[in-house]
DNA sequence: AATTCCCGCCACGCT
DNA sequence: AGCGTGGCGGGAATT
């Protein structure tokens, strides 16, 4: 129960600032920044982020992590662009690659070459890419951000790039989060993610929050509409013949289904959710798998009814374009133009697939009813840890989603959707995890494995290629008790988790109820002060079992983290997890919690196993901090890195850390090496040899500076001794290294904050859980 | 001039 | 009343 915190460190980064400056900078009116302050107040600090919990089906750990939003005034000039290029300077080779893949997002559009479909006959496709960030990086600080840099295309393909094509299962996503990391404001995000639960992409969960399920449902959900398409007339309209036209037989479509297209009231029966459906039935039901936007919007007004002219048309059009780009990004459709008598006509031909097993559609539920009902298609699953502030990004996969989009759907090309996924390639959160095991048999030599975060221990075990990317070293084997892992989440949140086998370990987290949830919520009132102390501070710490802050804390208001939220969505998390729990994952007894804004540049803190937090600043004495975690600024990492093998060029890498620095006596964080005795001074206790855990911090905005301590924090965090960089940088790079793409980008942003309380407008079906998995 | 589509106002509906 | 959502359309950037 009582998480120790060993350290601290400031979580405040100063990234947020990265703003006037910026701004300043032109007009480049980025919207990150701006919008940012002209967006949502944002509560402040206090609003916490979002919790994010991840489940594993197995019940595993819940990795929840408050996302810190902090404003804190860091005037950090950073640009989120600069961020990105720090990081993708200071990553290694592979990371920069990836990052910059991700980051700079290239466009993936149509012309991939990994997608085979051709252009169509009489379609011209339009060349450039739409997305196509260009240089987007061009940093931005310098240009202005072009128009194209704002794209909602551009957008989601950021987004997309957050999160895994082929989650094991789903991904638990604050829109807070998400649009902070992605500096934008939260109206944008809502574009993407109505388009995206219309494919069932995503389910939403509750207010703010909703499930990443990818694509592994939308085979069958494109079947589904396609067969609705046809029920309702559609592939009529979209004869060829007719599909010039637009004309639309009756609309017989419309209400036909009831279904919940239209059904809901007005509002939302034109809503981008709907629309995008529609639209989208038009491509599987068209023989030419093109569809005109004109045909298109004439076919959506007529059946929304509202004709009146021109102005509609405008609208939907305007509409159609939203729910384009983000298509494209998904890459099931593509820019065309169709040439007609009067000359060319805008067009989108269809990508994706067209035929589906007849099993398929079966399984799948429309969101569309429900809007939420999407998420109980995959509801019942247990979350994963959010990614948007994974960090990770997949490295291979992400090669190919140089060219192609991120989030391209092959699976092909990764893999196998249904097999066992190769974490290495996607990671449901990308995360590094890495697994120390000290004093254990095995060597110490970390062996890297992939990032997923989950339940790293048995089954994926072995990382396939040494990815590259974030895994940094992870002793081997589940088995041995002392081994602990560490998710580095995105940005914001690092997790570490205790082996499974540890004594005490913690119940896992993912096992906790609910109501375990919700009483220690209820409970924070004490503790609460402390966490929420924490929170603001920047992190938060969870013990054990009970650890887990739910994500919902996020929800929380900051004040009284009461939350109660009867809403809570029963799908996320624990819950569900135990009952996987068959797996054991190793239960995380120590969470890191890094803000986003912080970066990682800061190292954060170490929460031991059971320890409360309200121990953090006390550390039992005499008492064994078990866990052995290390947490290493990005920058050290990259300098590990260097031990990757391969150069630039190669892929793959795997960290390797010195074995020294495996040495319980010797952990590194950052770069530099800390003694233990340092770590036991911070912690108080004495390092057993066999776990020493010692957080180290290596505080990037005050390297030097104790003050980077928090004050509950007694580390005193040494200062990172970046290997080579120096303190800018490495911060920086530490930046880069965890954090998403999207990520980076807004880092710079503050955030904007969370704004948790209010009201869920929408009604949450959320209720219950189906029981599928798509776990693993 | 036409096409795209960013931006953010403001209404809706729930709490 | 407050807040999350998200419809909507002005108008700017691009083509």
């Amino acid at each position: 129960m009582e998480v120790k915190c060993l350290a601290l460190k400031d979580l405040t980064s100063p990234r947020k600032g990265f703003t006037q400056e910026d701004e300043g900078h032109g007009d480049q009116k980025e919207n990150i920044y701006a919008e940012r302050r002209r967006s949502t107040p944002l509560k402040s600090a206090e609003t916490s982020g979002p919790v994010f919990a991840m489940t594993r089906k197995g019940g595993p750990p819940d990795m929840v992590h408050v996302t810190p939003i902090k404003h804190t005034p860091l005037a950090e000039p950073w640009t989120p662009t600069a961020n990105l290029k720090m990081l993708i300077s200071a990553a290694g080779p592979d990371i920069r690659d990836r990052e910059m893949r991700k980051v700079l997002f290239r466009p993936i559009e149509n012309e991939e070459p990994e997608s085979p479909d051709a252009p169509v006959e009489d379609t011209e496709v339009e060349d450039s890419c739409q997305f196509e960030a260009g240089d987007e990086e061009d940093d931005d600080t310098e240009k202005k951000p072009s128009r194209k840099q704002k794209s909602l295309g551009l957008l989601c393909q950021k987004f997309l790039a957050l999160y895994p094509d082929y989650p094991h299962c789903p991904i638990w996503i604050s829109l807070d989060e998400v649009s902070t990391n992605l500096g934008v404001e939260r109206r944008r995000i809502y574009d993407i993610v109505n388009v995206l639960e219309s494919l069932v992409l995503v389910g939403r969960i509750a207010k703010n929050s909703y499930s990443w399920y990818g694509r592994l449902r939308l085979e069958a959900t494109l079947a589904e509409l396609q067969r609705r398409g046809r029920q309702q007339g559609y592939h009529l309209q979209m004869d060829p013949a007719t599909e010039g036209r637009g004309a639309r037989p009756g609309r017989e479509d419309d209400r036909a289904e009831g279904d919940a297209v239209s059904a809901c009231g007005n509002r939302k029966d034109k809503s981008l959710r709907i629309m995008s459906q529609k639209f989208v039935m038009l491509f599987l039901v068209s023989k030419t798998q093109t569809v005109t936007l004109d045909a298109a919007a004439k076919i959506l007004i007529e059946e929304s009814q509202d004709s009146s002219s021109h102005s509609k048309y405008k609208t939907k059009v305007r509409r159609l374009y939203d729910i384009a780009n983000v298509l494209t990004s998904l890459r099931l459709i593509k820019k065309v133009h169709v040439r007609e008598e009067r000359g060319r006509k805008p067009a989108f031909k269809w990508l994706g697939p067209v035929e589906f097993k007849s099993s398929a559609s079966a399984a799948v539920t429309l969101p569309e009813a429900t809007q939420t009902k999407a998420g109980a298609v995959l509801g019942g699953a247990k979350m994963a840890r959010h990614a948007s502030f994974n960090v990770t990004p997949t490295p291979v996969a992400a090669q190919r989603l140089v060219s192609s989009a991120p989030s391209s759907p092959r699976r092909d090309v990764t893999g196998l959707p249904s097999q066992p996924v190769d974490y290495s390639k996607k990671t449901p959160g990308n995360s590094v995890v890495c697994r120390l095991q000290f004093g254990s048999s095995t060597d110490n030599r970390p062996v890297c494995s992939s990032g997923s975060p989950l339940p790293p221990s048995s089954t994926r075990a072995v990382p396939r290629a040494p990815h590259p990317e974030h895994v940094f070293g992870a002793a081997a084997s589940s088995s041995s008790s002392s081994h602990c892992l560490a998710y580095l989440s995105q940005p914001s949140v690092v997790m570490l988790y205790r082996a499974p086998d540890t004594p005490e370990g913690p119940k896992s987290l993912g096992a906790e109820s609910d109501e375990g949830r919700k009483r220690r919520r209820d409970e924070g009132e004490e503790e609460g002060m402390e966490f929420k102390k924490q929170r603001a501070a920047g992190f938060l710490g969870c013990e054990e079992g009970s650890a887990e802050p739910h994500r919902e804390a996020a929800e929380a208001s900051p004040a009284g983290h009461t939350r109660t939220s009867p809403s809570r969505p029963v799908g996320l998390g624990g819950e569900q997890s135990h009952g996987g729990s068959s797996i054991e994952p190793p239960q995380p007894s120590h969470y890191l919690y890094v803000p986003n804004n912080a970066g990682l540049n800061n190292l954060n803190f170490l929460f031991s196993a059971g320890q409360s937090p309200a121990g953090l600043a006390r550390p039992p004495a005499g008492v064994p901090t078990l866990v052995p975690y290390v947490l290493m600024p990005s920058a050290a990492l990259s300098h590990y890195r260097l031990q990757q093998q391969g150069s630039e060029a190669c892929n793959k890498l795997s960290f390797s850390l010195p074995a020294a620095v495996m040495s319980p006596a010797h952990f590194m964080v950052g770069a530099a090496p800390y003694g233990l005795a340092a770590a036991s001074e911070i912690n108080g206790s004495a390092p057993s040899t066999q776990d020493k855990s010692r957080l180290y911090s290596s505080v990037t905005g005050a390297p030097h500076s104790p003050s980077g301590l928090h004050q509950t924090a007694r580390i005193h965090t040494p200062e990172p001794l970046t290997p080579h960089t120096p303190k800018e940088t490495a911060p920086s790079a530490s930046k880069a290294f965890f954090q998403t793409p999207g990520t980076l980008g807004s880092v710079g942003s503050s955030a904007p904050a969370g704004r948790k309380r209010g009201s869920a407008q929408r009604r949450l079906d959320v209720g219950r859980p189906p029981t599928d998995q798509l776990d693993v």
